[in-house]
RNA sequence: GUCUCCAUCGUCUAGGGGUUAGGACACCGGGUUUUCAUCCCGGCAACGGGGGUUCGAUUCCCCCUGGAGAUGCCA
């Protein structure tokens, strides 16, 4: 039988870094396995649910370049959202209920919220519902819902023996039937499906063959199970992802930085990166490599060498791996995504003149290895298209030096401008190292003052092709500006 | 509390009855260099503890400890 497998996410909230590892892990093997992988929108919480969330989705998916083979608009197993399915699991809820497998509820959260306390305030051993509704007469109790009193439909769990499910990856999980949550619910109050009914009733009508989802669904391997009993199908088999964690050690969550998709995006990461990295965690390949496209996890990615033990998610590692990637970019994909934040950081206009592009085009391959995030783009140019608002001249200082001898090695870098485009790179560094020597004074010890008057920070691309990028002219004035600000001061 | 799962450098991991326990990030040194980066070289650093099994356990088994997750009319 041909591998199906689904992502298949809840739009309440936006998509995060654990969400999109389980879309990847699930494409990836359904690509490896020549098999299926849908999307199927679980959107049976109408509390939580929002169209932002839903848009996100969409958004992350296409950024990452993840396409599903069937799901919303696209299949034969369709509707792929769940909200559209709703008499299906109504048909499958009164099968349960008929077959004497689930019965109605009439307990009010109230009642259900004592029951609780009074469980915690005695240290029960018994925990969760305390099945006050299991044995009603199904007749009355049908006779009390028609009559509209509000209810939900309860599963039957046994209350003794146990459900075994054998995970590929953990090997057989089993629980006693006493310790399952007793008799969940499975349908609410509004009519809808909770996440259990739905997406095993979904799974078993999507012919879906294998369930990749993370470890925190794990204790409720067995009531799904028992679910699929209750039904008369087989489940399919089950592969427990290890949890993404936080520097803490607890699952990965806002206050750890950064998850979502959407922030990492417009953080300034690749996709390719966040990739890259994210299939790293819980899984690998083999002893040395870890580079790998999208297009080599379609093929390279194996269930045998994912991992059991929880993974910590480390920034640092990301982060470098985004360096590497924006190294590796072709000069036109990463011109292509960095002028659209000069744009809108507003360093270039929209659209760019030939002007700024021809400064873009010559600053790029000196930016290029220097950058860690996209976002760096503006601030590493942004003395090469503005004006320098006011200079901090102790940034001009060179180390064991006195603030008003610097005005006249500025004197100096002034002077050598002269004829300076028509040098080379080469000959320029020979002059100034020169003068530096005339002066008396190291190679550093020139530039840095120059460094600062030209692009206003001790810290920049070389400065010789940014003097060229620049313009020499506005190099000469911004000397001349420095210059004159320091005398001003040490006066 | 109860149930379930997990356990190799700080982090991601490879490995597996006999290895100098390998790689990567981070960190620390050094080199290249006009700054910052990049790049190159080097270093630090791990099998949680106790019992077994065995000629031999980091590897297999048990216990402990530690961590996590679940215990919802959320998924």
């Amino acid at each position: 039988m041909s591998v199906r497998v689904r992502y298949a996410p809840s739009p309440t909230g936006l998509q995060h870094i654990g969400g999109v590892r389980t879309a990847l892990f699930n494409y990836f093997f359904a690509r490896s396995q020549g098999g299926k992988f849908i999307l199927r929108i679980e959107d049976t919480d109408r509390e939580r649910y929002n169209d932002e969330s839903l848009q996100d989705l969409y958004d992350t998916l296409e950024w990452l370049g993840i396409q599903w083979d069937e799901g919303p608009g696209k299949g034969d197993f369709g509707p792929y959202v769940q909200s559209q399915r709703f008499d299906i699991y109504q048909e499958y809820a009164e099968k349960l209920l008929k077959d004497g497998k689930a019965y109605y509820c009439f307990c009010t959260p109230e009642r259900l919220d004592a029951v609780r306390e009074e469980q915690k305030k005695n240290k029960s051993k018994i925990q969760g519902y305390d099945r006050h509704c299991r044995d009603l007469d199904p007749a009355e109790a049908l006779k009390r819902k028609e009559s509209g009193e509000p209810c939900v439909i309860r599963l039957k769990v046994p209350l003794d023996g146990k459900t075994t499910f054998h995970d590929e990856i953990m090997g057989d999980i089993t629980r006693k039937n006493s310790d399952v949550n007793p008799d969940p619910v499975i349908v609410k109050t509004d009519g809808f499906p909770t996440y259990h009914l739905a997406n095993v009733i979904d799974d078993h009508l999507m012919g879906i063959t294998h369930i990749m989802r993370a470890q925190e669904w794990i204790p409720s391997g067995p009531l799904h199970v028992l679910l699929y009993q209750a039904f008369g199908w087989e489940p399919p088999k089950y592969c427990h992802l290890p949890l993404v964690m936080g520097k803490d050690g607890s699952k990965l969550s806002k206050r750890h930085g950064a998850t979502s998709l959407r922030d990492f995006r417009l953080g300034g990461y690749l996709p390719e990166a966040i990739t890259n990295y994210i299939s790293l965690l819980g899984w690998s390949y083999d002893d040395s490599r870890e580079f790998f496209t999208r297009e080599d996890l379609e093929k390279l990615f194996t269930l045998e060498k994912l991992n059991k033990a929880p993974a910590v998610f480390d920034y640092k590692k990301l982060e470098w791996f985004n360096g590497q990637y924006i190294r590796q970019r072709s000069p036109e994909s990463l011109k292509e995504l960095l002028l659209p934040i000069l744009q809108k950081d507003g360093i270039i206009s929209n659209p760019p003149t030939q002007r700024e592009l021809n400064i873009f085009d010559g600053a790029l391959p000196l930016i290029q290895e220097r950058m860690k995030f996209t976002t760096d783009v503006s601030e590493m140019v942004r003395f090469l298209y503005q004006e320098i608002e006011s200079y901090t001249t102790a940034d001009a200082l060179p180390k064991k030096m006195e603030l008003a001898a610097v005005p006249a090695i500025l004197e100096a870098c002034y002077s050598l401008l002269e004829g300076f485009e028509q040098r080379s790179d080469e000959e320029n560094e020979q002059l100034f190292y020169n003068k530096a020597e005339e002066l008396g004074i190291k190679m550093g010890q020139i530039l840095q003052p120059l460094r600062v008057a030209v692009t206003g920070t001790r810290i920049s691309p070389p400065l010789f092709e940014s003097i060229r990028l620049l313009g020499v002219d506005k190099a000469a004035a911004r000397i001349k500006a420095l210059s004159e600000q320091i005398q001003k001061e040490t006066a």
